[in-house]
DNA sequence: AATGTTTATGCAACCGGGTTGCAAAGTTAA
DNA sequence: TTAACTTTGCAACCCGGTTGCATAAACATT
């Protein structure tokens, strides 16, 4: 039982079950962002209802986020300790079109979009398309 | 038979049938993103799999773009005539979350991202979020 | 016009991700 | 210990997307 990925969900105000431990684990394992069914994969036998609103809790409770990359599948990452996902918060995801990963890039900010008149923004959704890095040899 | 819009099917290589003239006058008199679901219901009976294919040769041939806006449906509307989908045709989305329509903010072309080394970008979606100037009375 | 070839359409069936209702199990509070 | 609430597991369902296949329509060639 991991005492800082405990502590995560404490200051998420989420109960910190054994299947909700082991869920924000193998999340935090990933290095690209992951979908329901991956995850369901990765355990021997979980129930995918479980692991459906554990994910929903956790994106409520802004522990992750969620990347609608065009899979058809919804990714989740992780989010940074302080985020509350606010505009400022986001950040660009990648889709590599060889391996099919999707990277946060945590490093690039999404940028700042002038809306028409009277249009309230909310959240961003920026998904860049391409190759990656290790794709590209 | 408008002969505009069959104009725009014989430039992009698509033969006018029926069918295709019918498809294209519909999602021309849009003023929002349309998903086949959507289109579906706006023939009396018409068969889903025609339309999908119908909407797949379109988007082939750049007639029209398809967003992702996250609401589990692929929504498709017009590209201008000279479109060629690439990162300088595109623009940005947004999705009301309110009126539930997604709007191609022409207008507002994607802005320039710049990718880690080694990154190649093919295309970029993004979907802004919140309310539009409709119903934000 | 008759033939063969290609293309488009319609139908049925399927797939997969997402979602919900409900009962059982587990947790917490009194 | 009991009552109230939360989480889990199971089953079933929904819906958008997709495909195989047979028929129909369009096109080209003789």
């Amino acid at each position: 039982m991991d005492k800082q990925l405990d502590n995560r969900l404490q200051t998420r105000n989420i109960k910190p079950t054994a299947m909700r431990q082991l869920v924000l684990q193998v999340l935090s394992e990933q290095k690209t962002a992951i979908s329901l069914p991956e995850l369901e994969s990765k355990f021997e036998n979980a129930d995918r209802s479980t692991l459906y609103r554990t994910l929903k809790t956790f994106e409520e409770r802004k522990l992750i986020h969620s990347i609608d990359d065009g899979t058809g599948a919804l990714k989740y990452a992780v989010c940074h300790e302080k985020c509350d996902c606010h505009p400022e918060d986001l950040h660009v995801h990648f889709y590599c079109i060889k391996c099919k990963n999707t990277y946060c890039l945590t490093d690039i900010p999404v940028p700042e979009i002038n809306l028409p008149v009277d249009f309230d923004l909310e959240s961003i959704n920026i998904v860049v398309k391409g190759v990656c890095a290790n794709c590209n040899i």
